[in-house]
DNA sequence: CTATTAATACTCAATTTGAGCATTAATAGA
DNA sequence: TCTATTAATGCTCAAATTGAGTATTAATAG
């Protein structure tokens, strides 16, 4: 999951458009299209020392990028992830990992190393997760459109038992009654929306050859395989994460306003924030410093241009951005 | 990695003394008994859905236990994990998971089903990670032996930049000149020793054939391939885990005072906390319920029983166990 | 010259945290 | 029975952190 930000919207290394090669015209054949992709490659033990080492020799051959800042996301290796499995095809196990990628390295990825099969792209997150994009107030697509369908799939349980823990686990993770949205449950969202039917994927894996039609941004766009659960998993962890390490600046150009620093954070978050308390903490935190440079074209007053402070990953560890506040005001 | 808590210890699922297959009279001989191990076994995909089933399905078939709450930790993958390879063994791919287990369910898994391997016995993490354990105190091995070690480890460094990096990363992982100690740094300071030389697995690993003799109790038991990275990695991971959510309580019987339920947290944070401030993050966090029943084999003045209020987990996110300050006073 | 867009400085109340004192209720041993 | 000991539990208080502003300053576009 290779991330950037620019213009203000997080972004997704996408490899477009694969076809799946497999079933020869059986009833499966409605999901032989995946959609976009992410990245991903095999795995050979004879090249590389390292799981991280292949990966990153991997992206640098599939595209122009070098990769910054790796973590390892989580391992993936349920049944089924891949339809083609069905026809004999084997077991993959993917181990997913999370790459952060700085807005000025960030060429697009299109202008690929002589690679016929990768045509990447930079793609908004948010169009293949909609309802994680709060930042103009709630999605109108949750109320209108996807609390209706949770209730019904709710209703439909067999059980009272069943009916019950759905409805928990909906409000718990859309926070419909409560009025409360916790920006990091992404992937708890997802896996409701993908058993309720809601995402083309549950679909297409149940092997329903009926594409959805209705409501199609609301429901975001379709990916290969598991994908969109990794894409879920790698953005719950990034929200988490850049609250306790110092992440975002990874995504970062080498120097910066703090609007600008503010807005890269809010778009992953997916949240606004109080812009004073944002500037509070991290400057107390002594995660940057002033350059003495100004940034004029702000439309506005002139902003100071601040770096980075690398020392602060060695003189201790670095806390990372916490989120001010939720913006409820202006 | 198998976790418990009894008699205030966190304790490890261990299956003792592993010979190693391999190698006939080399010189990588020396290394060939590995010490104790995790718990491991292969990954059959025709028989199990998911990773997860399979490991659970594995660890009921090697022991009487039935794991709770499990959850990935990281998916191991180096070149030379297994000494074997050398003598074209195959590269093991490990997909390491952390499983809780209840106080009351942990028979000691020695009565393992007709199972002539597996000797599993209950291991105190600490023997294998003893600087980790500050709850009486900043452990004197720290001053005595790891300190002049990693200082002297530090200076060995070819240029000038490696030795000032080796020397902030010590500091940062151990705080000796800062005098503060982040319980959480667990693998930064097991990779530290590991490259110090400082455990006996990084002297196997390097073939080097002479046994560390000397401060044998300050460098910890030895164990099989990287598994005493593992159980520094998940250690690590539970520290963290255990503040943000309400894990500690997977570990607990179902009934337990809240003085147990402190010493259970700290036996795992390896710090003592303030119990007033404990009491008071609990249970204001609705995290338990009084039983109405008092436990009077405590020594002093009975303590009511609580139990966990497993309905948390659906009413909202449910918290964890702060670490509220470690205790500096009586 | 004015409306607009931001940057930046400062305030203030509410909460949370860290540390401690004091009181109560049992048990073990003299 | 009396006393020292071990804990549980109740309560206080100051310091630090957080959430939500108000006010002021400095640019640009029209």
């Amino acid at each position: 999951v290779v991330v950037s930000v620019t213009n203000d919207q997080p972004r997704l290394l996408v490899v477009g458009e694969n076809e799946i090669s497999g079933g020869r015209g059986d009833s499966a054949n409605a999901s032989l299209t995946g959609g976009d992709a992410l990245p991903y490659g095999p795995f050979d033990p004879t090249q590389h020392r390292t799981l991280e080492s292949g990966l990153r020799a991997w992206v640098s051959e599939q595209t122009e990028l070098d990769l910054g800042y790796v973590e390892q996301l989580y391992t993936f290796g349920d049944r089924g992830r891949d339809p083609r499995e069905r026809q004999g095809g084997p077991r993959l196990v993917s181990v997913g990992y999370l790459a952060l990628v700085s807005e000025t390295v960030s060429v697009p990825a299109s202008n690929a190393k002589s690679n016929a099969t990768s045509n990447a792209t930079w793609q908004n997150w948010y169009h293949f997760l909609p309802w994680e994009d709060w930042r103009e107030g709630a999605p109108l697509i949750l109320e209108r459109v996807i609390e209706p369908h949770l209730s019904a799939w709710a209703e439909e349980g067999e059980s009272e038992f069943e009916r019950d823990t759905r409805h928990e686990r909906i409000d718990l993770a859309f926070g419909f009654t409560t009025n409360s949205w916790n920006e990091k449950l992404v992937l708890e969202r997802y896996e409701l929306l993908y058993e309720a039917g809601f995402v083309q994927e549950s679909l297409r894996d149940r092997g329903c050859p009926i594409a959805l039609e209705s409501d199609r941004a609301a429901r975001g766009r379709a990916m290969l395989f598991d994908h969109r659960r990794i894409a879920a998993t790698a953005l719950g962890r990034l929200r988490g994460k850049i609250e306790y390490r110092p992440v975002i600046f990874e995504l970062m150009a080498g120097e910066f306003t703090l609007l600008q620093l503010q807005r890269a954070v809010e778009a992953l978050a997916g949240t606004r924030l109080h812009k004073q308390n944002f500037r509070r903490l991290v400057e107390k935190g002594g995660l940057v410093e002033p350059t003495g440079r100004f940034e004029s074209q702000t439309g506005g007053r002139p902003a100071e241009q601040f770096r980075f402070r690398r020392d602060v990953l060695l003189e201790r560890l670095a806390p990372g951005v916490k989120l001010p506040g939720r913006r409820h005001t202006t």
